[in-house]
DNA sequence: AAGTCGGGGAC
DNA sequence: GTCCCAGACTT
């Protein structure tokens, strides 16, 4: 019968109705919105917001647009001005990223952003959530997307009763995004999606009275807003197979620091000296570095490498410090030292190696694991 | 499928 | 303290 439509199209309809008709109202107002067509805004603020709350990106966002406000400037920067403008905001590799991926669309598109999904996937830092994202903001494309927020929707929505993470559950939620985008208003449907996660849908406590889909929810239908969605099992904490060392100038207060190579882990970053014990489990040690196989062997090892003369102050803490970023499988410990004599050398793999007043060490100098281990309150 | 990559904010 | 955050990439 032509022009009859199904109950599940009509449900469809109905949902989208309601998001956007909430969404029109409620919706976030952030900086990087309601700029048709700049996909280079899109971009900036997307490779910032990777596994980074909104909040934190903010700032971020204002001072990189000023330094660079199209794609065809920050193709011409340099790359220690880009990764200056990132300093604070974690996972460094997305500057870089960015970076590579301005010459890119500026040497292979002509410094406009391809529509086309293949295209927008082969840039650097550049996945599927990130190209439905350029597509569907940026373009107004019926693109799907699916990132925290939406998988939360999603799973409840659907009442979906496996892991989240599992494969099988992907296909499942990039299916569901797909089917409900709005054909008519993509870029707005997405985003409402996004901000009724962020705001209505959250992890603990969702505000399903006031949500204007509870009655398309099966987890709010069904009472499991509470346990949808299910989470992996997270892998246990282990001991701590490293030690960094303070060694701290009598004279001055100043501490040694380390500069790391320019690749790598906390590329170009200042680090602790840090050692790792003998017949640690390789797979646990995230980079190459210093073996010790007892405090005196340390000891020798420290005054070796560095030019220095010292004797240790306090055993290694028993209590270990939380080191690590996601998976929080590393701990740190910490041993103090007293200088007696120096003659500073630069050890193997390091670009630099110096002595720093504590006033000098901000989140810029390094990483806040070890701030907080030197329990160096942080000035501005 | 699992591991890696940082830091801050909410509770 | 724990949990979570506009994921992408490597192995």
């Amino acid at each position: 019968m032509p022009g009859s439509i199904t109950n599940d199209e009509q449900s469809l309809i109905g949902f989208r109705k309601a998001l956007l008709e909430w969404y029109d109202e409620n919706g976030r107002d952030l900086p990087w919105r309601n700029h048709e067509g700049e996909a280079y805004r899109v971009i900036v603020s997307e490779l910032m917001l990777v596994q980074t709350t909104v909040a934190a990106v903010i700032p971020y966002y204002h001072r990189f647009l000023e330094r660079f406000p199209t794609v065809t400037d920050l193709a011409h920067a340099d790359e220690a001005d880009v990764l200056k403008l990132w300093e604070g905001l974690g996972y460094y590799r997305r500057a870089r990223h960015l970076h590579a991926l301005a010459k890119a669309v500026v040497a292979n598109h002509g410094g406009q952003f391809p529509h086309d999904e293949a295209d927008l996937l082969a840039l650097p830092g550049v996945g599927r959530y990130i190209a439905g994202a350029v597509r569907s903001f940026a373009f107004d494309l019926p693109a799907p997307i699916l990132e925290a927020n939406t998988i939360r929707l999603l799973a409840r929505l659907i009442g979906l009763m496996e892991t989240v993470e599992l494969g099988t559950s992907q296909k499942t939620l990039w299916a569901e995004a797909a089917r409900r985008v709005d054909p008519d208003r993509p870029g707005p449907f997405n985003q409402a999606m996004m901000d009724l996660g962020a705001t209505i849908c959250t992890p603990r406590q969702p505000a399903c009275l006031i949500c204007p889909v509870n009655k398309f929810c099966k987890a709010h239908l069904g009472g499991l807003t509470e346990t949808i969605p299910l989470k992996a099992a997270k892998s246990p904490l282990k001991p701590g197979e490293e030690v960094s060392v303070i060694v701290k100038r009598p004279t001055d207060g100043s501490i040694l620091l380390l500069k790391r190579s320019v690749q790598g882990l906390w590329a170009d970053f200042w680090e602790l000296p840090t050692f790792w014990q003998a017949g640690a489990d390789p797979a646990k040690r995230r980079d190459q570095g210093f073996e010790y196989k007892n405090l005196d062997d340390l000891i020798q090892l420290i005054e070796a490498l560095m030019g220095l003369r010292i004797k240790p102050l306090e055993e290694v803490q028993a209590k270990p410090i939380r080191y690590g970023v996601t998976t929080h499988k590393m701990t740190l410990n910490v041993l103090g030292t007293e200088l007696i004599s120096e003659n500073l050398i630069r050890p193997q793999g390091f670009l630099q190696a110096e002595f720093v007043a504590p006033s000098e060490i901000t989140k810029r100098t390094m990483s806040t694991a070890q701030r907080k281990a030197l329990k160096i309150p942080l000035k501005g």
